[in-house]
DNA sequence: AAGAAAGGTGTAAGCGCTTACAATGCTGTT
DNA sequence: AACAGCATTGTAAGCGCTTACACCTTTCTT
């Protein structure tokens, strides 16, 4: 059906290797002739086939990305990240979604899939298992993001330091009773973040209430959503003693936790304050206090990651660790002078 | 590198065809040679090359999404309803974005590219020139999304139909002075939805200032971004006319909006009221009163229409309209009994 | 002026798969 | 017993491209 190097090659009286060679920058065309061959092509509307280059060059120019679900928002903004970066070079992006952890090992089948993919960036995944032995047997250059194994490239956010962060802020002000609205407690990242403020708080002279430590009861989203934190507050609220200040594991958490707030007729940071994560472009307007992760950055970097891995298979694994900074906006109160 | 067909027919002691009809359910294969066929594979762990099977067949099982930009929500909630449809089929989701105008032929020519993928899909493109005649030129199958052409088929919202809607809200309110968020103007669904609200204004005794429809400042996003909604707002509070009911054409301006009259201390929906457009996840827990898209259903729809046209290259053009729903929340006044 | 080096082009053998066609061995018919 | 008909399998020709190798001109050495 469609003009093939044959098509060319005849029009502009040369062989097919010539054609090919015109079109991968070979030098070893002479001017004249490339010049030939670019116009009967452009005059034809030529382009080469996909499938069959990569066949022939035994490698493709997609990557692949395997990714829980496209509307977290967290994802997205990664992902916006990732196609700034790519979208100067001519590599592809492949969108595999897996919502729940059975399903990343199926996807991941299908991005490993000989042809399909010169890389693969996973996302929140947690590798162990069959998903650890299935990525150690492939040869394929992979990329973590949002999460870790010593033998693969990774890049993520120090989830722990922003736990610390956000207790020594509330540390820092008039804070009396903590709580904690977690996600999923098998997501590494929530847990981490958990850990961190947990720590700190553990050092200190305030003491985080089992009781206070809310999970996430819906795994949409691995309980990164606005309906989780939403009633994770109402629970909260309803406890014998009231908190006055919440880490939430995510940004969506937090607005669905000042959702159940303003319902509840608190006033926030007056009475109750709250610390979200991501920093969501959202949160600004919401005057959300928050966690930032460079997510856009963190996209970005997972690309040059990558290539630099497919360029050099057998260089040393790197992991890419990026600290999360405080977002002071308006749903804490300010700090004690010391 | 890999397993290729050989290597299973070796093993299998049949020939590469007859491998091949056994992975191509073919059922001109004994029940018995292709048990062992299967159980060989299995052991050398096989997967066929994507790119030669494609080419050998002539067709791919990628479709291609040409997307403005991930991290708009509305997209990536689209996305998600095509990836939920798309996940039971053995499809692969390519995405391109293309943040400008101007980029969206450059990136069509990719998803056009032969060999590429067997179908695409346009987001939010103004199909006409160059665009317009790529498209007709092409022989690939085509689903507009958030778009109209009368040649292709496309899926959308009637955009006029919420514009009037939220007059019709507005109007059985006691609102006086209306004004409206607008994205770019030459955004096609944010134009509709401007001049079905303006459309029913005028037949009301109600009017709608030219200063008072306020065009996005920012390119970002085609407008549609919070930023865009709130220097709109910080301008109509400015206004000699300050407005007691706004329209916005997306949540998220909606949001910026509502931002910039929390920090001119004007109540919602009290003084002012406010109506977006597209029901993100989040309005719910912001009591934003909008029009819903149900975004899910267009992305699942939308692959079912690209498939049903690659099916069926000549059957009749579809176009699948949906009708926004206005989804009463706290962001704006009751209505007056009549 | 003869030979080496360099530049430019073509030939042909793949890349891993699908599939038309041919070949084989059965079964059942007459 | 000879043959038609069927089920099963193999052979080989692509799909459209890349690239090693060979070949032929030029140009440069000495």
């Amino acid at each position: 059906m469609g003009i093939t190097i044959y098509d060319i090659a005849e029009a502009a009286g040369v062989s097919i290797a010539t054609v090919s060679r015109v079109f991968n920058d070979n030098p070893r065309v002479s001017e004249s002739t490339r010049a030939v061959v670019l116009e009967v092509a452009e005059r034809l509307g030529y382009q080469p086939h996909v499938s069959a280059r990569s066949l022939a060059r035994r490698q493709t120019e997609t990557i692949s990305a395997i990714v829980p679900m496209l509307s977290n928002y967290f994802y997205a903004e990664v992902l916006k990240g990732l196609q700034d970066r790519m979208s100067a070079t001519s590599y592809d992006l492949l969108v595999f979604s897996a919502p729940t952890l059975d399903e990343i090992e199926g996807q991941l089948e299908k991005a490993l899939h000989r042809g399909r993919s010169a890389g693969v960036m996973l996302f929140s995944a947690p590798v162990q298992g069959g998903l650890e032995r299935r990525l150690e047997r492939s040869d394929m250059p992979v990329v973590l993001v949002d999460c870790y194994h010593p033998q693969f490239d990774s890049i993520s956010t120090d989830n722990r330091r922003g736990g610390e962060v956000a207790a020594d802020y509330f540390l820092s002000t008039d804070m009396k009773c903590p709580a904690v609205l977690m996600a999923n407690p098998h997501s590494i990242p929530a847990s981490e973040r958990l850990e961190g403020f947990r720590r700190r708080l553990l050092e200190s002279d305030v003491t985080l209430r089992d009781d206070h430590v809310i999970v996430s009861s819906t795994g949409y989203h691995d309980g990164f959503n606005e309906q989780a934190g939403f009633e994770g507050m109402k629970t909260l609220l309803q406890s014998s003693h009231v908190p006055d200040a919440i880490f939430a594991t995510s940004d969506v958490q937090a607005i669905g936790a000042m959702d159940a707030m303003r319902q509840s007729g608190v006033n926030v940071p007056e009475e109750v304050q709250i610390i979200g994560f991501d920093d969501l472009p959202i949160a600004r307007y919401l005057g959300l206090t928050t966690l930032r992760q460079p997510m856009h950055e963190m996209g970005a970097r997972a690309f040059e990651l990558l290539t630099e891995r497919m360029k050099n298979p057998d260089s040393t694994v790197a992991h890419t660790v990026f600290a999360p900074a405080l977002v002071n906006r308006q749903t804490t109160r300010s700090s004690i002078p010391a």
